[in-house]
DNA sequence: AGAAACTATTTGATCGATCAAATAAAGTCA
DNA sequence: TGACTTTATTTGATCGATCAAATAGTTTCT
């Protein structure tokens, strides 16, 4: 294969210059149409590709966003973020963005790492996944001026409403909101809560959109409601100890909430009654065992993310106090409800 | 923040030339001891990181690998995907390489993107997953020249031993061989199994593993090794329908091996008597409910794929007839055992 | 018609590194 | 010692694109 043409030989075959090929494709919109079309067929009839590394060299973009792949903390779970890197891509692809993985073992290696990508110029910005209260990383990123976007919002002491703190997140407050109201318009009464201990931010917002659902609708005592939530460690098999617990303290049950699918998927494990369970994160598994599940819509968080993003090494420099868009964007998440089908209890006996 | 220094910067700290910092990076072997401490001491003083960009232009070489994500197929084992990719990730960061995603709506268009990154010079090589029998994708890259490895090996009327195709696989025979064999050593005689049916070629190879496993032993008549094989798409569903068929045709089981987690997450559903059921690929899911499964090393292969890639295009041109080296590689799985400890099924009834 | 104001296109310089070849320094040997 | 290697370091050119400023070509207006 012969060696790439370049903007000269496109220049050369069109009989322009080099800028002229380089505003045909960069600012098409300053050259005359007769001598874009030419320019346009030179280009097609060469095979001509921009260089990206020359072309990076000298915009000083690299038109690519580092992200970091995570080593699968939760096991079920795991896919949400899989399912987000893959809607990240596709999306970025269509903006003419790249999406560069790395890879880190603790928060303080993955600073170094940014670091690494930030100064070989590498990347134009990040994209943090799992936030957390304290994250040093964001920190870190803000005071180096490293354009940013979490996919999650600023925990704890963190200012949720930082201009230099750029984020989406799925509002889990509203998916259980949504889905005890969808259960209690369904007949359910006596609605049971399976989550994690609250030291989890995350998991606390989840807890409260079950809990104010429950107290706004009145159907259950305050005694019962706290006999109807139980809490534990994720997993499968701590999501079937405590279903039994919540069984054996709350008596009969209409329907059960969980803070994810693993605990689902274990919930629904001890349910000889088949009592409706509805889990969090519309995984893979609760697809495939017909579990209603909360969807974080990954589509839209990449859509956000990217917005962001892009207005924000676009524009001005981080931080730029102007800039009147919105700094962060809360996507609301979707019921995905099925029915029992995949399972037949019935064989199980 | 200042901009970052560049060679030269690093040269006159220093106090020698551009070409002597850049030997330093690259041939530290022909620079002189105290040359070299004298420059790597300004190196760490001034916080010089190269600009991957300006090399990239100058070496014409990216030194980045790209690797489409593929948009989960089959649910369930995209983790095997997934953790392959962490993998690949993780090891090429050891050997200074980048790993890019790409994604494409048909193997056509990802002909187009691998065209557009190679052009572009965006990547070195590329590395592909999920083959299949007549695989369009490795023609292509056959035909242009680009280095790649495959993650699967050529199925079909594509020759295993092409000297132009690398590629490393796991051996799904050996893994259900292993499987089988070690149902057999812990007492079982009768072991069922469910899999695919036989248009897959990578199921193919792996009932071939149980089904030479049995014969080699011979427990079993001709008759009931028919009696003891159930075949259905993949799916949970799918799993549980064919384990009632099963258990319905073949009489009372011993062992159960399926084809994939899937199957045994269904398998399992129907199974009161708790006859070990076997999955394969190791998935989360596999480990939340307990259920032993074939584990395809990924790192393994990651290592390989490297291993193969990096003497593509770090060696001769592609297909270069004097390389020795194996062309490709088969990574014999590992069997994980899980006893069923995780789902009280006593609680069921 | 001629100056002013645009619009379209070209030219020279530059981004930050490495290559290739030249030079300088050090070591070897008759 | 002087010619000859070998080793260490430097210099000028270059990768392929875009930027900034200069030039050529058009249109507008008095």
């Amino acid at each position: 294969m012969a060696s790439m043409p370049t903007v000269t030989d496109v220049a050369l075959a069109a009989g322009v210059s080099r800028q002229t090929v380089s505003n045909v494709m960069n600012s098409p919109g300053i050259v005359r149409a007769d001598t874009r079309e030419r320019v346009e067929a030179a280009i097609a009839q060469l095979g001509y590709r921009p260089h990206a590394s020359a072309r990076r060299l000298r915009t000083r973009r690299s038109s690519t966003i580092g992200i970091r792949l995570d080593p699968m903390i939760d096991g079920i779970s795991g896919s949400v973020l899989d399912r987000f890197l893959h809607a990240l891509t596709e999306q970025a692809d269509k903006q003419g963005l790249r999406v560069l993985l790395f890879t880190a073992t603790s928060p303080e290696d993955e600073i170094i790492q940014l670091q690494r990508l930030n100064d070989g110029a590498d990347v134009d910005g990040f994209v943090l996944t799992s936030t957390f209260a304290g994250d040093p990383r964001t920190k870190w990123l803000i005071e180096n001026k490293i354009a940013f976007v979490t996919f999650g919002r600023p925990w704890g002491a963190d200012d949720v409403s930082d201009p230099q703190h750029l984020w989406v997140d799925v509002d889990g407050w509203a998916g259980l909101y949504e889905a005890t109201r969808a259960a209690q318009d369904a007949g359910a009464r006596r609605i049971g809560y399976i989550g994690w201990p609250s030291s989890a931010d995350t998991g606390d917002d989840r807890r409260r959109g079950w809990h104010d659902a429950m107290r706004e609708r009145g159907d259950v005592t305050e005694a019962d409601l706290i006999a109807l939530e139980a809490v534990t460690v994720d997993g499968v098999a701590e999501g079937t100890a405590a279903m039994q617990d919540l069984r054996r303290r709350a008596g009969p049950l209409d329907a059960v909430l969980c803070a994810s699918d693993s605990l689902a998927l274990g919930a629904m494990i001890a349910n000889p009654e088949r009592v409706p369970v509805t889990g969090y994160d519309n995984t893979p598994v609760a697809a495939a065992i017909g579990l209603s599940s909360v969807d974080q819509s990954v589509g839209e968080v990449a859509a956000g993310v990217l917005g962001l993003l892009t207005g924000e090494f676009g524009g001005q420099v981080h931080g730029a106090p102007e800039s009147l868009q919105p700094r962060y964007q809360m996507i609301r998440p979707r019921l995905v409800t099925r029915a029992f089908a995949a399972i037949p209890m019935e064989m199980l006996v």
